[in-house]
DNA sequence: GCAATTAGAACCGGATCGGTTCCATTTCAA
DNA sequence: TTGAAATGGAACCGATCCGGTTCTAATTGC
């Protein structure tokens, strides 16, 4: 099973709250109330896609984060590469990795090219704003993850969209 | 970074071995030497390949693996299928999956099997024909293992065609 | 019957990753 | 000016997963 981190999760859970703000900051703990991804996560993951330029940060008190491009012109591709670093099933595509033994021979390069790049464009092509717009207004996010949390069908801490390979 | 198991990478690099026989078999021993891919692991996948039914095995003296189907019949999501089960992104995809408390509401569902479809379909456009293809005769992957395991240029045990991530 | 070979399962150690914690820095407001 | 609220960044830890090994059983040819 080729999976999905945790990372890259529940960052497109908490992306697609905040594009329901519309460029609008939201502090990092009213997110993680609102997606009922931990705090500490919450942060984490934030920092990470401030970093990759996907949000924007004001820091001191009244701060927060915001996307920094309409919800539109960004990608699962981008959000991904943001959390777990670039899309590749295999180093050997990298062109920084210069440790394969058989590097300037390697007959297999030029395919593992192709079908990385496949893979690429297939997470290219679906923005944060497709995400977003799935979701219909009575069943946004936010109060439907308190309910949840209320009811206690969801083991505290675990993902909110999606749960555990296997 | 999505990544590829080893047991998948190892596994495209001996079925390309394999891919050169046409239908001849192979003793697993010998598959070995060929790809330098340690024994004990090149046994685990070829019996994994062979359950996937890509393989056909003979027991006994004499035994050995041979392709099940034409090489231009097997495709990378074959093999990765075969080796780390099924090719998804996300349990959420995965209509066995039940533990998933948003499972009914859970909008992203759509846009995950597009993408989960996508990307499977990036992998089964790859034949193991188009893998071996690629392969000049003269940089034939058994001599060229051979070289590189006498030469020490590359730690043993170490992947073949791969190294690993990051 | 013995040697060669695959079938299958159990097992183990280490790397990875999800998650937490701690401290520094910035900003606002009283 | 001081303190509270917020982000920035790094280190740390424990559990899980995975690459890899080992052992035993079953099968087949000579």
């Amino acid at each position: 099973m080729i999976r999905l981190s945790r990372l890259a999760d529940y960052g497109i859970v908490i992306l697609t709250r905040l594009a329901r703000e519309r460029g609008r900051p939201m502090a990092a703990s009213t997110l993680a109330a609102d997606t009922a991804v931990a705090p500490a996560m919450t942060g984490k993951i934030l920092k990470l896609l401030a970093r990759a330029e996907l949000l924007v940060s004001q820091r001191g008190a009244h701060g927060g984060y915001a996307l920094a491009r309409a919800p539109e012109a960004i990608t699962v591709a981008d959000i991904i590469e943001a959390l777990d670093g670039p899309i590749a099933l295999t180093s050997c595509a990298d062109p920084a990795s210069t440790d394969c033994g058989l590097e300037p021979l390697c007959p297999a390069r030029a395919n593992w090219r192709r079908i990385n790049r496949a893979i690429r464009e297939a997470l290219a092509g679906i923005t944060l704003a497709e995400m977003a717009a799935a979701v219909p207004d009575a069943l946004a996010v936010a109060p439907e993850a308190e309910r949840l949390a209320s009811t206690g069908r969801r083991a505290a801490g675990s993902p909110l969209l999606l749960d555990g390979a296997r």
